[in-house]
DNA sequence: CGGTATCCGTTGTGATACTG
DNA sequence: CAGTATCACAACGGATACCG
């Protein structure tokens, strides 16, 4: 398992490794995360008062902050209804909805992470 | 391509939501990723000076900091040789290799991004 | 309801100078 | 060579008050 390395060349890893800092850089910020896990949980266009509701812990100004730094990077979609009290949904783009492998093998990471701990190379 | 949601239950979802979120609070930081691909590149130890070099653009403040960060959170580790001209040598642990498939996803995302990025949904 | 505006403390980042 | 110390500044995160 210690051969899982993106790619070798110098110049082609340069690369790589502007592409995968900027991809990190989407998803940084204390919320983000938990944001996109509850809209995919949704299945579905939610509410911004049904988000705050769920994520245990968020101010109004984070959550706004966040969604619409999402929404600036496409991976989130905001739906404004026009009436008399106002509404808004919030759903995955389908770039978001990609986002599921790329969770899934860094939960599996911090999951061996538990696993490895304790047997560290300690040099 | 819009069934990756990693899971449904609403109890799994949010032990899933904190456990990603740890992740990420490890591979943030401006250079860490940058670090990561260095060292993945290098398939051995490599000298302070080398990555300093091979990193452009970073200060040896925020070098450092970053990499001891990463010694902290075990994924990388650091060698001192005691010689007169002090030598340090950085490697990544097992857990540090085990980012590789993440990191790909993640890479795999981000080309993604391009590609859709005219495509998207656009309520 | 779904924001926006402002103030404030904390943390991250960077430039520069100095040291074992 | 491989750090450490200090200063400065911007971004982040939170509380509160106000608005369409």
């Amino acid at each position: 398992m210690a051969e899982n390395r993106p790619c070798r060349d110098p110049k082609e890893q340069h690369a790589w490794a502007t592409t995968a800092s900027e991809a990190l850089r989407v998803l940084e910020g204390k919320w983000k995360i938990v944001i996109i896990v509850q809209l995919f949980a949704a299945e579905g266009p939610m509410r911004f008062s049904e988000l705050e509701r769920r994520i245990e812990g968020v101010t109004q100004k984070m959550l706004i902050q966040q969604l619409r730094a999402l929404e600036e990077d496409g991976i989130v979609i905001r739906t404004l209804y026009p009436q008399v009290p106002p509404k808004v949904e919030y759903e995955l783009s389908e770039l978001g909805k990609a986002l599921g492998p790329a969770m899934d093998a860094l939960v599996k990471w911090t999951k061996l992470r538990g696993e490895i701990s304790a047997v560290r190379t300690d040099a």
